[in-house]
DNA sequence: CACTCCAGCCAAAGCGCTTTGGATATTTAA
DNA sequence: TTAAATATCCAAAGCGCTTTGGCTGGAGTG
């Protein structure tokens, strides 16, 4: 069925049928209610193709996921933030778009989307410091937000982020009240701009204490549950260990906690532990009393706000840059406790 | 740049443009190497709309992911199985949409792709029993490939599936060839269809052996971390708890291992665990020796093969339905071992 | 009563592509 | 040498929608 034969059915031009479903004045309510009737009745759907030829529009949001052909790892927040953001793009009209593209080929695929007039605007999720992909953007003019920020991109741009510093700073004094001194951080890749942001934190918090870093104490490489247990092992094994450790994800969290209890280590007692909690909905931080010590942060929401003013963005493309910092909340379980005595 | 645009650059019609491009015989090499040459240095991509209004095909595979508006859960095999997917989808030229819809509206969500003309072909993921999705495609003529099952419904459609009752069939008798008795199951919701398999797998084995199945061994929910750990729990107190469990996903497996942990109670030794193990980027399981016995199956490559099978339903829409059987395999590890003795 | 105005409708153009049905040289065949 | 076949290109139609620029008849105005 197409607005041609409906057209048809009802006797009337495709324009009147075109403006009595999409709601112009020029149309008198009579015929409105029976165009719409016509319409639920055969269960009309306007083509989205031809829509989209003849508005410009393609009502479509575009995101791009990374695939390197080796050992290539699905962020675990991925579902959680699409999910978010699928459902305010629902309920703006929105489609949402997803095209894989190898590391090399990755600038390559967002001006693609743009060219063929696939999207309307483009979502780019795990910046990277000085991300390259920003400026891109940038210079072709495109609708995007960032999830997340780049440090080194001074030109303005829109993005939504949790305050990954500021975060990490309580944590580590939270940890420093507790009387801890040997504190650890098993962090996210290096040239991640959230990793980068969350050790920044860590080291002001532990200057401000006047205690100096050890580098030995910092790690950093993709968040998979082995990568958490692996360090956290490593670093028991040391002479001089932690006593807590900052840990970048709860999936790592979980690898951490498996490699304290292989060694005898009680988490909370022997060696405190705080992580970061995207609050995913498979992965929640206990039921009433949170397992884990954590920095939370909803990423479903982060999603959702993404979402949001991408659509906005793209309703005002002259307007100035909006940014939204998302300030963590420090939750308290049963992970931490006061820095054991050595004496 | 437009196809007129190039067009005019190069002093041709827009249909021998056109047919260079898209490796139509009926043009000389000397123009189709000049065309490409000239399309490329202009950085001309064909409109996907336009073309898609043209040929009457959108190049586009639709999945659509379910959001009931409380306490909504996205399956954590999602980021995988898309990933696995999307690299096939661009491989052959095509893009991948996703659409959020409440469960009240999920079959609506598919007849609109389809009558919008927004994709050529969905997926559908997360099967019930008599998944009702799977009748109103087949009504529709639409292609589609289903991840997963469903008994019940009798009509030949499309599949890739794991083989979950020999895996949990196997892994079953494993345990109790080390001389477990009480076995318990930790599955996930009761109307999926995958959940039914596993359950009538492990029926089996007990059967086989001459066991009579207990109810309070047999849980069924989303398979949260939170999930597996009240589970695992709540059986730990029962005054003839099992001595082995098996777990539907790795996921609830953790949450399992935190609670046999808290009540002091090793895993392996105390208790056994065999999990199912969808071979996750960010959870793999273990680095050389597998932490948890497990039923293994990659869930990525699941993805793939479903967009290969999806994309030749599209070109071929009359063959007869293909179906494709994934055996998992049972990975020996650290989490199994003979039952103890009571005595 | 003549005139303007406006509500309500329509025909046709246009979005950017593919594809049908020629047209025009150039070869080939007879 | 001439007719037929072939290679190469083009104009125009069409995909299904929106939107511009009318047209028409009845209400409002003086």
């Amino acid at each position: 069925m197409n607005l041609k034969q409906l057209s048809e059915i009802l006797g009337l031009s495709q324009t009147t049928v075109s403006r009595a479903l999409n709601g112009y004045p020029e149309v008198s309510e009579a015929t409105r209610t029976r165009v719409q009737a016509a319409a639920t009745k055969h269960g009309y759907r306007p083509n989205s193709r031809a829509k989209g030829l003849a508005t410009g529009r393609s009502h479509v949001i575009g995101h791009v996921i990374p695939s390197s052909s080796q050992h290539e790892m699905v962020n675990p927040i991925f579902g959680d933030f699409v999910a978010g953001a699928a459902r305010r793009y629902a309920e703006h009209g929105y489609d949402m778009m997803f095209t894989s593209a190898d590391d090399t080929s990755i600038e390559r695929a967002y001006r693609d989307l743009f060219q063929r007039g696939a999207v309307d605007g483009v979502v780019l999720q795990g910046p990277k410091v000085n991300e390259q992909r920003i400026e891109v953007l940038n210079r072709m003019g495109a609708p995007f937000i960032v999830h997340g920020r780049s440090t080194g991109i001074d030109a303005p741009y829109d993005w939504v982020d949790v305050n990954n510093k500021s975060s990490f700073m309580r944590a580590t004094q939270f940890l420093i009240d507790l009387g801890h001194r040997r504190i650890a951080l098993i962090n996210g890749l290096e040239d991640m701009d959230f990793a980068q942001r969350r050790r920044a934190g860590y080291l002001q918090a532990l200057n401000q204490a006047g205690l100096s870093p050890d580098p030995e104490l910092m790690r950093s490489a993709e968040m998979t549950e082995v990568y958490g247990h692996h360090e956290a092992r490593d670093m028991a094994q040391l002479k001089n260990p932690p006593t807590a450790i900052l840990v970048s994800s709860m999936i790592s969290a979980i690898g951490v906690r498996r490699a304290l209890n292989e060694a005898g280590l009680q988490m909370g007692r022997d060696v405190s532990v705080i992580a970061h909690d995207d609050d995913l909905s498979y992965l929640k931080n206990g039921q009433d009393v949170p397992i884990f010590t954590a920095t939370r942060s909803s990423v479903r929401l982060a999603g959702e706000i993404a979402a949001e003013m991408l659509i906005e963005r793209i309703n005002a493309p002259e307007d100035p840059a909006k940014t939204r910092l998302l300030e963590a909340e420090l939750v308290v379980g049963g992970s931490t406790g006061p820095a054991p005595n050595r004496f």
